[in-house]
DNA sequence: CGATGATTTCAGTGTCGACCGAAAGCAGTG
DNA sequence: CACTGCTTTCGGTCGACACTGAAATCATCG
């Protein structure tokens, strides 16, 4: 007998939440994420938030905040409407891969600073100057190749 | 009065140590990998590097369990040496780094999954649709670009 | 085969952060 | 202005994990 849709849909939500918990975002955060990324309709409330992903409020709160806040989560407030609605920015992944990006170009700030420490003694220096060296490249190309990303499908 | 060479390379070896901390490196492993990159010479036993950098044995041997286990870290054991010797392994930030890239890249087969689960739901696969994009297409560029890196300098 | 000097193991401690749920706070409505 | 949800705040619990230091283990040497 096989598994309902929506069965594999919120196994999906939770493999998706994993990735993110290793890169230190919250499992529920990343619940949030997922479950945000492909329920119908787009927006939910936190109180739906709570019950569909099984979270309390208080964690949802807590969040909602900080997705918001990252800006891949946007919050809109109606008149006559008392709850507040949450919905997946998707525009806001390429900042947030931007910064990953960033993260990893950065040590080179380190390296180099560490080279200046060293200079004059360039025997010491060799094991930084091949780790700076590849940081280096790095710090060129990535920047460089995010510049060529396409635009979003139509 | 200015501070001394050795005084600023420790604060630098903190400054990188705190840097990895922030990628889940603990601070400790962060401190021998920043302290083995400039120290000269270029290896130490275990309790030096407990000396040198005011932790726990425990800690020490711990730390570079992990650091060799990475590769980051060589050991080497001499006949007639009772204590091993660690060193940098510089060759090893490659694959360093070509992990957090794959990291990235990752996500796509998760935004891929998701997308088949979707299939025949074009409405509301629309949000995850933008995030797939934009990941399949790092996991195009990126594995592209990691080919065309440097050598190590001379 | 002790003795020595090093490393690893391990139990215990402290810290930190995610999570919960109750209480307080805040719209919007009759 | 009280009432009805919904949201945020906040104290408290729990589990993870880095770190320590002592004890066990291991390798080399006399």
């Amino acid at each position: 007998m096989s598994v309902g849709r929506e069965t594999r849909l919120s196994a999906w939500i939770e493999r998706f939440a994993a990735h993110f918990a290793e890169e230190g975002i919250p499992l529920i955060g990343g619940r949030i994420l997922g479950y945000l990324l492909i329920c119908q309709p787009v927006e939910r409330t936190a109180a739906e938030l709570s019950q569909e992903l099984e979270a309390s409020s208080g964690s949802i709160s807590t969040n909602l905040k900080y997705l918001v806040n990252v800006g891949l989560v946007t919050k809109r407030t109606r008149r006559g409407r008392q709850a507040a609605e949450y919905r997946i920015n998707e525009k806001a992944w390429t900042d947030f891969i931007q910064r990953k990006l960033n993260a990893i170009a950065s040590v080179q700030t380190l390296t180099e600073d560490g080279m200046r420490l060293l200079s004059g003694d360039p025997e010491r220096s060799m094991r930084l100057r091949t780790v700076d060296h590849l940081y280096g490249w790095l710090s060129e190309e990535l920047p460089a190749l995010w510049e060529r990303r396409p635009a979003s499908p139509k």
